[in-house]
RNA sequence: CGGGGCGUGGCUCAGCUUGGUAGAGCGUUGCGUUCGGGACGCAAAGGUCGGAGGUUCAAAUCCUCUCGCCCCGACCA
């Protein structure tokens, strides 16, 4: 497959060693004026000239951008929304993707993983051999389409499927594995909310693999390589990011960790220990249990008329010296599996807070939401505010919280409005619920390996790898024979990295007042040569030398031969944050031009024998 | 899904309450003057006011429906 790689000059063959014009000629354009005029070798190649591409910067900041990558991307002219969710990448923006997609391509290949090309339209009955269709159709994320004759099809939200029966078919023996399969390209999600640009799209490009092994180390062993191979990717694009343990949500599986990018805009909450390393998304993260008063040895139960009392926050006053630590909240839920639905009650320390991801699996459900007014009076007989564990009917399973076990003397709900039970026991004054941890840690709490105070900060997921294990090979029968001739399933990995969000995700990290700074290694060019007035000749000569030496030397380099006023030209390219900017004006005849670094903003009168130099020193070369 | 808001030249918006044949700034085009921090002057192009229906002598403006976009929320009892 013909590679989609940006920067090409590395790999284009040197003029003088084809015979340069006659074969690189016919693709120039007529206009190249530089092709004559140039003294470089290299602008053989047609120098990269801004002037022929297409670039549309906006004075004023589209009114429905919110987050800075959003405004600033549309600011500069990269991406362009075509529905909501929906954007069209401008030539520069689509050079930053395909350089990031380099990145991933050359980590991935370093591993053994071998890129292929997998169909966007996919057939239902793909998922529903993998069981998955149910779930994604409920949870409302799959475009789904019929075909004329009414099959049902999708538009693939992710590739499991299609990549387990890919390599099941490929692949029969143990001696074929280990296998690692990925691809480049668009996916699509019918976000509940699309927002924040590039963030959370319905159609966004992303790097999916997988792995297949025979067994579970080699599924230990490609998960670790992919990690490493995740790792250098990020380092490479200069982004600080920190890999945190994660839910592993409707894909499935084992263990997961998700690659996130700090930012203040991230749409993840991760908690994390400085001195242990311990790193979590809130979904999935842990905390040694807050203290709270003991209930002391177990005595009567007590119901107390409570009018109008329903929420902690006034039973606390209503019962003074009853702390919330000492109350049990019942909160009823409307759980959906796949074949039924129910309303559950979950109890949980009064003072701590459900996490309805932890819920979800642990009742192995497809969704949980809150129950709404009528199904509560329903469940417990009661109006909101007074459900409870006492009294309520065997038809509501009942789930509690690990901080409620062995607890004693309870503040609860009894399911009749108006009330309130005291020094209530579980398992004497009710049913013993099922224990779970179901609980939300929270900044503050204590690390569960250190025991130090976790701090809390935001991401953006940029990448996920999981361990799927045998999940989607058993119900799809994709198996391989192993040594003893045995039909065995494969034990797989996937692995995700958002190719369109990463890009975001630096510009949300590195932006200031005057527009983005992109980080080097995936900057639509890596270096800016303008020229202040095109129409001077001693300019126009001197860039052109410039932009020859600086790609002779292997930088990613463009020539800004744009006919604007110098003004306009420095905050145009401000904006759009090329990372090194040289100009060419008026001290052009005197060999001196003018070196902006723009991370920081530097900028220094540069004689132009030393701009070579010190555009490699810049790029740390 | 629920609630709210907004759709008027390419972009950002005014006009709508109190109906009377559509405006500004930026951008674009031409000419001239400029030429180091989004220059200036003059001239010009560009809008069936999201769409459909209704009320009216007359609708961007009032009413109904519809489409699109944005934001908030989804109740911790």
């Amino acid at each position: 497959m013909r590679r989609l790689d940006v920067p090409s000059h590395r790999r284009l063959p040197r003029p003088g060693a084809i015979g340069g014009r006659a074969i690189h000629g016919c693709r120039r354009r007529p206009t190249a004026l530089g092709f004559r005029r140039s003294r470089a070798a290299a602008t053989l190649l047609a120098p990269m000239r801004l002037s022929q591409i297409l670039i549309s910067t906006l004075r004023e900041e589209p009114a429905d951008a919110e987050i800075p990558s959003h405004k600033l991307l549309a600011r500069a002219g990269l991406i362009v929304k075509t529905a909501a969710g929906v954007y069209t990448y401008s030539p520069l923006m689509w050079r930053v993707v395909k350089k990031f997609a380099q990145i991933v391509r050359e980590e991935l290949d370093r591993e053994g993983a071998n890129e292929v090309m997998l169909p966007i339209i996919q057939p239902k009955e793909l998922w529903v051999s993998s069981g998955r269709w149910e779930r994604y159709v409920t949870d409302g994320i799959m475009f789904t389409l019929k075909d004329r004759k009414g099959s049902e099809m999708c538009l693939g939200p992710t590739h499991e499927e299609v990549m387990t029966s890919f390599v099941s078919a490929q692949v029969n023996s143990y001696k074929q594995m280990p296998v690692n399969c990925y691809q480049i390209q668009d996916k699509f999600r019918d976000e509940i909310r699309p927002r924040f640009g590039l963030m959370r799209g319905r159609e966004f490009v992303m790097m999916d693999a997988y792995s297949f092994d025979a067994d579970e180390a080699g599924l230990d062993v490609a998960y670790q390589k992919m990690r490493a191979a995740y790792c250098r990717i990020f380092e490479r694009c200069g982004l600080e990011y920190t890999v945190v343990q994660a839910d592993s949500g409707a894909i499935g599986g084992a263990g997961s960790e998700e690659f996130m990018v700090i930012a203040d805009s991230g749409e993840d909450a991760i908690l994390f220990c400085r001195s242990s390393g311990y790193a979590a998304n809130v979904e999935k993260a842990t905390s040694k249990l807050p203290d709270a008063p003991a209930g002391g040895e177990p005595e009567a139960m007590q119901k107390i008329a409570t009018p109008d009392v329903k929420t902690v926050a006034q039973l606390e006053q209503f019962f003074p010296g009853w702390v919330s630590g000492r109350m049990a909240k019942t909160v009823l839920y409307h759980v959906t599996w796949k074949n039924k639905e129910k309303v559950v009650a979950v109890m949980m320390r009064g003072d701590l807070e459900i996490n309805e991801v932890k819920l979800t699996n642990a009742l192995d459900a497809l969704k949980v939401r809150l129950a709404t007014e009528d199904e509560i009076k329903k469940a417990t007989g009661a109006d909101v505010g007074f459900a409870g564990p006492v009294g309520l009917s065997e038809e509501v399973p009942l789930l509690a919280d690990e901080s409620l076990r062995e607890r004693t003397n309870l503040l609860t709900g009894c399911n009749e409005t108006g009330f309130h039970c005291l020094n209530v026991n579980l398992g004497r004054d009710c049913r013993m619920p099922s224990f779970k941890d179901l609980r939300t840690a929270r900044a503050g709490e204590g690390c569960p390996v250190s025991g130090e105070p976790l701090e809390e900060a935001r991401g953006i997921e940029v990448g996920h790898i999981f361990k799927l294990g045998t999940k989607y090979s058993k119900a799809m029968s994709a198996t391989f024979m192993d040594q003893s001739g045995k039909p065995t399933p494969f034990v797989m990995g996937c692995y995700g990295i958002g190719v369109s969000r990463t890009p975001a995700s630096a510009v949300e990290q590195n932006h200031d007042m005057k527009g983005i700074v992109w980080p080097p290694a995936i900057a639509p060019f890596e270096c800016v040569v303008a020229m202040l007035d095109p129409k001077r000749d001693e300019q126009q000569a001197l860039a052109e030398q410039l932009y020859g030496e600086l790609k002779d030397a292997g930088v990613d380099v463009c020539l800004d031969d744009r006919p604007m006023s110098p003004g306009a030209k420095f905050k145009d390219n401000e904006l759009i944050g090329f990372p090194v900017q040289v100009f060419v004006g008026r001290k052009a005849a005197e060999g001196q031009v003018e070196f902006l670094v723009r991370k920081g903003m530097q900028k220094d009168e540069c004689a132009a024998g030393d701009v070579k130099a010190r555009v490699l020193a810049a790029l740390g070369r």
